[in-house]
DNA sequence: ATGTCC
């Protein structure tokens, strides 16, 4: 059996692309990474191995905690990282959701093609920084009062389609249709709606983004023709989440978390893990607060795309309905979810924490919409501004492998300081904009920098995994044309 | 990720 040692870590491979570390100690379960030799190699000296070993001793993870071929360090819990956890007699974890609750992508589909736009990049990447707001504090696409919030926390994409800023269709192409039925705005505090009122409709900043793409390759036509994707296609990708309403959720319960539960947290550790026992109160209301604002994160992606379709009826002069922009899908990647997978030929019910990682079921599974049920998911994989990005179709071996779960995208290889230092904000969007046609604008020039294409992981590399192991497998890639960011 | 520190 082949073993390797990464930070004092040894990882007995299990087979092609599937690494474990043996269970020890406090260990409830193994650790698995799902990696090729070349990803292991881009660990690094971080916590990633440390994180995915902590996580392992969550009361009640079952079978193994898994990290994602795009994964590295996060907050206690890694990013790409997935622990499945048992509803009724373990726990759920904040930390194993994320601070940015259902951050996510959404992609949206054009009938352009790339000639109807080639030349009229800068005007289009104008419109759209002008009308969209980005960055940190700059108000959003509407401003509101915490009563309309708390109905955006509760109603999730019913509350836009009243609203005139979705269609049922829209709702209908977004993953649980866009409304989380457990959604309790009362379990979220008067501080997290007060910083979500004048954010909704905005993208944030750090890696978020809003780009115009174009498709370049396609990998399985039938799925592309039930995507309906095809080559030279212009798309929009929506990358962002619930902003600082999202944050302060989080925060307001790893704080009550660790204090009502210090004993049941006791053994754990890194505070950042800090986790509810099932059927606590406090695991009900996290639960709660957390669908009210996965709710919030989708609405603000909602609002993103009503107004990337006005600027789009503005700028090519015909409707957005003409163009044919509907939501092709909308994905979470930082959430918990019950769900029912089947453990040792048993099914369970399961707190599903992907946080970082991307659900990729299969063709057959319930819960994908009608619209894909015969072909798998869509899942969505953004890459950096220079590689572009994956639309792939949840498959068989994700059900197997991890819980329903693959990848959330490139994963970062350095540190948002160390990339500052290496790269200049400049350089890297002038580059970009002679050598690849790629028009990059952002609010803060430091973001460029930070966002370099040379600071992510291949994602072409983490694809492979993921078609490899049949966690999701590519149905066509993108590249940017045009991209916006914080 | 984040009113980039309550």
């Amino acid at each position: 059996m082949t073993t390797r040692e990464i930070n004092g870590y040894q990882l007995q491979r299990v087979r092609e692309h599937v690494w474990e570390i043996r269970q020890e100690g406090e260990m409830r379960v193994p650790a698995r990474l799902l990696a090729s030799e070349s990803l292991l190699d881009q660990i690094g000296d971080d916590n990633t191995l440390d994180q995915i070993t902590n996580a392992t001793q969550l009361p009640g993870i079952t079978t193994h905690a898994l990290c994602m071929p795009d994964g590295h360090q996060g907050y206690g819990f890694p990013v790409g990282g997935v622990g499945a956890i048992d509803a009724e007699n373990g726990c759920i974890s904040p930390g194993a959701v994320g601070f940015d609750i259902n951050c996510g992508v959404r992609l949206i589909r054009t009938t352009l093609t790339y000639d109807d736009l080639r030349g009229r990049e800068e005007e289009l990447v104008n419109a759209l920084f002008a009308n969209i707001p980005t960055g940190i504090g700059h108000g959003g696409v509407v401003e509101t009062d915490v009563e309309t919030v708390t109905e955006v926390l509760d109603r999730g994409l019913d509350w836009a389609v009243d609203e005139g800023y979705a269609t049922r269709d829209d709702m209908l192409h977004c993953e649980d249709e866009g409304r989380r039925p457990d959604a309790d705005s009362a379990f979220v505090s008067e501080d997290a709606k007060n910083r979500g009122k004048n954010q909704i409709g905005s993208l944030g900043s750090g890696n978020h983004f809003l780009e115009v793409q174009r498709v370049s390759e396609i990998f399985e036509d039938d799925v592309a023709d039930a995507y309906g994707l095809q080559s030279d296609q212009i798309v929009v990708m929506i990358h962002c989440g619930s902003r600082g309403l999202g944050h302060q959720v989080c925060k307001d319960y790893v704080n009550r978390i660790s204090e009502e539960h210090a004993e049941f947290n006791a053994d754990l550790p890194d505070d950042n893990l800090a986790a509810a026992p099932a059927g606590s109160q406090v695991a009900e209301a996290y639960y709660g607060a957390m669908g009210a604002a996965i709710n919030f994160a989708w609405v603000n992606r909602q609002l993103l795309t009503y107004q990337t379709r006005q600027v789009f009826d503005r700028v090519f002069g015909r409707s957005w309905e003409d163009m044919g922009m509907e939501l092709l899908y909308d994905v979470a990647h930082n959430i918990a979810k019950k769900e029912i997978h089947a453990v040792d030929g048993e099914d369970r019910e399961l707190y599903v924490h992907r946080k970082g990682a991307t659900r990729a079921f299969p063709a057959g599974r319930e819960e994908v919409p009608r619209a894909y049920r015969e072909v798998g998911q869509p899942v969505l994989l953004p890459g950096s501004m220079g590689t572009g990005s994956y639309v792939l179709r949840g498959g068989d071996g994700s059900l197997s492998e991890s819980f329903g779960s693959t990848a959330h995208g490139a994963g970062r290889i350095m540190s948002r300081t160390q990339a500052k230092r290496e790269y200049g904000a400049s350089d890297v969007q002038n580059d970009l904009r002679d050598h690849q046609q790629i028009y990059i604008k952002a609010e803060d020039g430091e973001t460029i920098a930070e966002e370099a294409p040379g600071v992510y992981k291949d994602i072409d590399d983490v694809v492979a995994v993921s078609k490899d192991l049949d966690l999701a497998d590519p149905v066509a890639r993108t590249v940017p044309v045009c991209n916006i960011k914080g």
